[in-house]
DNA sequence: TCAAAAGTGTTCTCCCTACACCCATGG
DNA sequence: CCATGGGTGTAGGGAGAACACTTTTGA
C-alpha cells in the first residue's frame, strides 16, 4: 500500500495554519479569501491555509501560505488563536493555528494561487467554508484589541500616507469615528509620525501633507505598549 | 503488530496542551509544576500537560489536565499561544497549545498526580523540561498584558479579601508598587468591589475590611475592557 | 509611648474632549 | 463666491499621581 504510510501508536490530528490576510484600500478594511476548488465546501470561499510540514514551525507555514497567495514575504504576522473543535473539518480531525497578516494591499501582485483569490470588505464577506467565519471574527476582534494598545496599523498603509488615510484606517478597524483634530493631536503626541515635507493632492480641493512613521518610536511603543495603565 | 496502528497518508504531528497554572499565596505569584517521572527529561520539572484526545477540544483537554493536577473544575482558563518549533520535543514532532489557568491556591487539595506536583514562586522556578521555560515566560507576559485591560485577578484571590491582598496580587503580577490610596481609589472607581461589612485581623495591629467583587460589574468590564483608548 | 497597619482626602497636572475658524482650490 | 477639504488652537473637565494625618493595637 502506498497510502497511509505514516503510522503512530496513538491517533494524531492533522495540523494546519489558516491565515487571515488583512488589507486596506484607503477606505475599508478588507480580507483576502480564496475559492475552494475541491470538496468539501467546493466553490465556497475560505481563508488561505495549509498543512503544517514536519520540518517547519507554524509561523513558517503561515508565511509560506502568505507568500503563495500574495507573493509577499516579511509582512507583519501574528498568531492569534488555535481552533480545535473535533467537528471543525468533516474529513478528519484537524487542528488549525490561526494567524493574521497585515499587508499593503497595493503591493500584492497576485501569487501562484491568485486566480481564485479575492479581496472582500470585512463587512461583506460571503458565508465561509468550515468554521472560517468564526476564525475571521476572532481575528478581527484580536486586531481591534491590539490596535488599542500597540501601534499596529502602519503595516496596512503605504509607506507615505496622509493623516486622513491613517485616521480612516483606524476608523475602519474600530468601526468608530474620531474628531480629526484630536486624532492628529494624539498621533503627534505619540511621536510616531515623521513629517517628510512632501504633499499630495488626495482630492482636487487641497493638498495634504505626507507622513512616514518613525520606525524607532514605533518599535519602542510596540514593545512597551501604548498605555501602561496602573 | 499492535504498535503504530493509526496511519495517515501524510505525516501528522502529535498535539498536546500544556497548562500554566497560576496561584497566589497572598504574597507572591506561584506556578504549579510537576516532576517528570519518565524520560525524556526524567526528574526535571515541567508544566502539566497531555495529549489531545480525538474527541475533545483543546480547552477540554486543558481542563482535564487541570482537574487531574488540582481537582478543580470551572476555573478561569485562557488559551495564550501555540508552540510549534520542530525541535521542541526530542521524541517526535509535538505541537502544544498553551493555556493558563488562574486558581485559588487554597482550594487545591491535590489531584491524582499530586505527589509529584509542587508550587513554585514565579521568580524561583527551576530550569524546566522541553521549552517550558519559554512557554512559562510567554504565559506570564500574557497574564501581565491582560491585567492592564481586564479585571483578571480575582480568580486568584479567596472569595473575601482585603484591599491589601488585592493590591499585593496586582503588585506581584506586574512587579511594581502602587500607592495604597490611589490603588483603592481606582478600584472603588471601577465599582468592582462590594463592601461586605466584615472585617478580619490580617495582622495583629489592626482590623481590615473585607470585600467581595461585584460579579455583574466584573463581567461587564471583562467584556468591554478597562480602557477603550480612543 | 512607639512602631506598624489601615483608613481616608486634597491638590496639581496632564490628557482627553468638545468645539470653531481660517485658508486654498476648483467649479 | 461658494462648497469642499485640510490645517490649526483653546477652554473645560476628569482621572491619575503625589502626598500626610489619624486611629488602633501590641509590645
Amino acid at each position: 500500500m502506498e497510502e497511509n504510510k505514516y503510522c503512530y501508536k496513538y491517533p494524531h490530528p492533522a495540523v494546519t495554519t489558516d491565515c487571515v490576510i488583512f488589507g486596506f484600500n484607503g477606505e475599508r478594511l478588507q480580507v483576502l479569501l480564496i475559492e475552494r476548488g475541491i470538496e468539501p465546501y467546493k466553490g465556497k470561499w475560505a481563508l488561505p491555509g495549509g498543512f503544517l510540514k514536519m520540518d517547519e514551525s507554524a509561523e513558517e507555514c503561515a508565511r509560506r501560505e502568505l507568500k503563495e497567495e500574495t507573493g509577499l514575504e516579511g509582512a507583519y504576522m501574528e498568531q492569534f488563536h488555535t481552533f480545535s473543535s473535533p467537528e471543525r473539518d468533516p474529513r478528519e480531525r484537524v487542528v488549525t493555528i490561526g494567524y493574521f497578516a497585515l499587508i499593503r494591499q497595493q503591493e500584492v501582485k497576485g501569487g501562484d494561487d491568485a486566480a481564485a483569490a479575492k479581496w472582500f470588505p470585512l463587512d461583506e464577506t460571503p458565508a465561509l467554508a468550515f468554521d472560517h467565519d468564526f476564525i475571521l471574527r476572532k481575528a478581527t476582534q484580536r486586531l481591534r484589541e491590539q490596535l488599542h494598545f500597540q501601534p499596529i496599523g502602519f503595516e496596512l498603509l503605504p509607506e507615505k500616507f496622509t493623516l486622513k488615510e491613517l485616521q480612516s484606517l483606524y476608523e475602519a478597524i474600530l468601526g468608530i469615528h474620531f474628531d480629526r483634530r484630536n486624532f492628529a493631536k494624539k498621533m503627534f503626541h505619540l511621536e510616531i509620525l515623521t513629517d517628510i515635507e512632501e504633499t499630495v493632492w488626495p482630492t482636487p480641493k487641497r493638498e495634504a501633507k505626507l507622513y512616514k512613521f518613525n520606525a524607532k518610536k514605533y518599535e519602542e511603543l510596540k514593545f512597551k505598549g501604548f498605555k501602561l495603565e496602573f
